[in-house]
DNA sequence: ACATGCGGGACTACCCGTTGCT
DNA sequence: AGCAACGGGTAGTCCCGCATGT
């Protein structure tokens, strides 16, 4: 298909470097087909994050819907949530693990403010319904040290695209869960009620 | 200057959407000058790196010596360089924070492993010299729960990275010094002994 | 209609620069509709030419036998049938006055020789028509100075289509009519028996 | 030389249908040398009028010089020019004469304003230096029937444009030397003085 | 050591006339 | 007739070379 294609290259060398002749040629489709879908590389680029945002969001609502099915605390749910990423991270597989969204990101220039946004609004989505359950959490139990809710929230979220950055620089896919690690022993050191 | 140019350029709209064209246009000199200074595209960007971290390496040098100045015991070194660190990113303006190092990771496949070698060894700069730190650490005290000094080195340039990605997309600068507080705040947990 | 889009398309940027495309969601039909009625672009030109022939074919007809019906002497009918395309220059409006038979011929290599040859033979007709005329004039009364009774018919359209161009890159589409005036007052002063 | 191969070309399909590849393939120049020299196909446009309009000028500029060198008499200085422009004419060789200017009017709109201006004012500079001439010459004798100094200068441009169709469509080059006699004529017969 | 003029040629995004399937 | 696709073509860019000058 065209968008997996267009991904796949777009991964490796970002989009600006991908020249729709290797998209097309890597898909198996011609040039008429392509420019038939797509009214030109910028419909292809909304399409693509489009198509990333939505797997990105229906993959957070999976592991949340799943980790609220297994636990009735907040703070616990979202220990599951860490270790379910943890599982989806360990089974990354393919040279180039990486984040569509810190692709563009780093492109940014090269794309219009509703393209970005789609990004943005796919991630803001996970701050959210986060951001929730640690206020929940925080109700529960006042934490260690003060946190801000949606700092928390968003600390997930920078760890697994720094996680990719490193494990991209270092080749190294498995250290994107023990990263996820500590997020997870923050989180319980922060809540935790042991001495 | 050449340099400050293409990086600026190179952060904006990554490497391989940047023309010589435009760098030298907004540096001022001819294409002759830069041909003459860079045999190709390829000299440009082992330049640029090579720059970024070289300064990299440095902020971390002195970073570090100045914590090392203050403090005998290693956790506080890490603790006063994290502090420092946040003075930098707290301090950071302009429209496009952000990592060279991240922006090439994710356009790798535009340039050869030396280049890309310039990046990493940077990175693995820090992870050792935090590594030591933490090993000397966890001699003294061992942490609340088992973590391995060298990730919990990495998830220092991690959550940096991350933050780079978050607060181009959210275009909120500051949430980058509330990221490395949570970084702060683990450590403080992990190594704490309070109740 | 497909060929009021087309010609009205082709008056404004030429045959060659107008795509099928354009024609078509101007007119608001299908590709599909317009390959079942024109088996390629050529047949869309060959279209275009001979209706607009047959539409030209057509008002050189009714002037003339309007002329005829006016007077017996030839002169008169011709100076009559002149009057007469001086009230149709003159009534013409939209941005765009010309002639389809010049806009081909200034991209002639397009078109194959039957295609031209349409407009050709649509011109050729009215040399004819007026050269019988000029004959029988001068059979009747010697002209001041001697003139061919072809070329002075050729002049007719040569004037026509010389104010077309001129009015063309004026934008002044009044001039046409005086131009005509310019060809009347040659006729009458050949044929006119004053002092 | 570009402009040389671009205007043979442009003479022959028009200027949309003039593919920048095949002027520079039939120049034996390259892209990049064409597009050193030229901005885009807009600049070769211009380019081209612009060189068109200044020879045509020159051309305008030297028969009248010419004339006004051989008689003092206005009317016997424009006879004089329509001669030399006879000889002009009667000298075209090529399969394509025809005049650039009414190429362009017949696709004007792919072109600027600015563009058109510039066949606009070449043509303007006829009519205007013609103009003077016959109020000077109506200065001296009224001509036999009313007519306007510039309507009347309009109409040599009028004959010559008028004639490169035809003698395009007819394939007859030789036709138009006979119809500038038709514009002799006139003026002799205007401004003659035989009974 | 650096600037400038003049390209070379491969490549890029995109369009166009056309066709096959339905 | 209509939708989807084809594939060669179009304008324009890009990285880079080379000769010449200062």
């Amino acid at each position: 298909m065209v968008l997996d294609a267009a991904e796949a290259l777009v991964m490796e060398q970002g989009f600006g470097a991908t020249a729709i002749d290797r998209v097309i040629e890597r898909a198996g489709v011609t040039k008429g087909a392509f420019f038939y879908h797509f009214a030109n590389k910028a419909a292809l680029a909304r399409a693509l994050i489009e198509r990333y945002a939505e797997t990105d969001t229906k993959i957070l609502k999976d592991c949340f819907d799943r980790a609220e099915g297994m636990s009735r605390d907040p703070l616990q749910q979202v220990l599951i949530l860490v270790g379910l990423l943890r599982e989806i991270v360990a089974g990354l597989t393919g040279p180039n693990p990486g984040c569509l969204f810190a692709s563009f990101v780093y492109e940014a220039r090269l794309f219009d403010d509703d393209t970005l946004k789609v990004a943005r609004d796919a991630m803001l989505a996970w701050r959210e319904r986060l951001r929730v359950k640690f206020e929940e959490a925080m109700a529960r139990r006042k934490p260690r040290v003060p946190v801000d809710a949606e700092s928390l929230a968003d600390l997930l979220n920078v760890i697994l695209e720094g996680a990719f950055v490193q494990s991209r620089l270092y080749a190294e896919p498995g250290a994107m869960a023990d990263q996820l690690g500590h997020y997870r022993n923050y989180l319980e050191l922060l809540f935790g009620d042991e001495p």
